[in-house]
DNA sequence: TACGCGTGGGT
DNA sequence: TACCCAAGCGT
């Protein structure tokens, strides 16, 4: 495997997107917030978000003093709000246990809510300038390309694919650092999923995807996700109702937004057992 | 391990 | 138009 780290870094210097959390000034509270909120949501939807969000709450103190449901409510629009919980109690977490710091320590960001095996080796990574394997699914898909030589990598994270990355991760902290950021960058805006536009790929000449005549992929089927009446168009239903209401919202209210009963009982039920919505009277319901 | 969990833009 | 997909996590 040819060196691919010269042209890519190259490559990000002239590219990068000048997106608020990655600017020198940056917390490592800012990066935390960004990459809860980039689970999953496009880049474009949360910047907004986010600028209110840490212009409200600056240090996780200042999260952390707030009702969690404040943060349910500030979450918006980006979807799955059992994220804006979590960053929540992420944040009371880093109160208690870290001084109101974020922590610098991988298995310390490991420790918190909502912080995975990707969002800690980014957290350590991007705000600490650590040395890092970080495996989002950007960068799994430029390696299985480049390195691999297939189109889509395994469903699942496999160990193969770690040591595959942790080979590529350059030796230098700082330069892993600017690696790994610009191997996610690479992934996000040249080699994509649908349509990889690979005249504007700068490792194009060392890929083996590219060079193995882009063989289709033959792996299992990627199933996508169910959608219309489903619990969680449900749920989002309900939850857009409450997050909307400036307080407690009657029954009624909820009724109107899915038709049936038994489906939304169970919700209602389901997002109270997730503490994403309390019961505030005998029919009525609140953040 | 596979699945459930929101939302909306791109093709 | 109907998919496809997006900086995953917790169970």
């Amino acid at each position: 495997m040819s060196d691919l780290h010269a042209p890519l870094l190259r490559w990000y210097a002239e590219h990068q997107r000048d997106l608020p959390w990655r600017r020198p000034d940056a917390s490592p509270w800012a990066v935390l917030v960004s990459e809860l909120m980039l689970q999953q949501t496009p880049v474009a939807r949360v910047l907004p978000v986010y600028e209110v969000w840490l212009e409200r709450w600056p240090t996780p103190a200042d999260l952390a003093a707030e009702p969690s449901g404040e943060a349910v409510r500030a979450w918006g629009r980006l979807g799955y709000p059992r994220r804006a919980l979590r960053l929540h109690a992420a944040a009371v977490a880093i109160v208690e246990r870290h001084g109101g710091e974020v922590p610098d320590d991988h298995a310390a960001l490991l420790a918190l809510p909502g912080v995975g095996d990707y969002t800690a080796a980014a957290v350590a990574s991007f705000a600490f300038r650590q040395r890092h394997a970080v495996l989002d699914t950007n960068v799994r898909r430029v390696v299985a390309r480049a390195v691999g030589g297939v189109e889509f990598p395994p469903t699942a994270l496999t160990r193969a694919e770690r040591d595959r990355a942790a080979r590529l991760l350059p030796d230098d902290p700082d330069t892993a650092a600017t690696w790994a950021v610009a191997v996610m960058e690479l992934g996000a805006l040249v080699c994509t999923a649908a349509s990889p536009r690979c005249a504007e790929c700068p490792i194009a000449d060392r890929c083996a995807w590219r060079s193995a005549g882009y063989p289709a992929y033959d792996g299992p089927p990627r199933r996508g996700q169910a959608w219309a009446g489903t619990d969680r168009q449900c749920r989002g239903r309900l939850m857009a109702v409450l997050r909307e209401a400036d307080g407690p919202v009657h029954r009624s209210r909820l009724d109107a937004v899915w038709p049936d009963a038994s489906q939304r009982e169970r919700c209602l039920d389901s997002l109270l057992v997730d503490r994403l919505a309390r019961r505030t009277g005998p029919d009525s319901y609140a953040l």
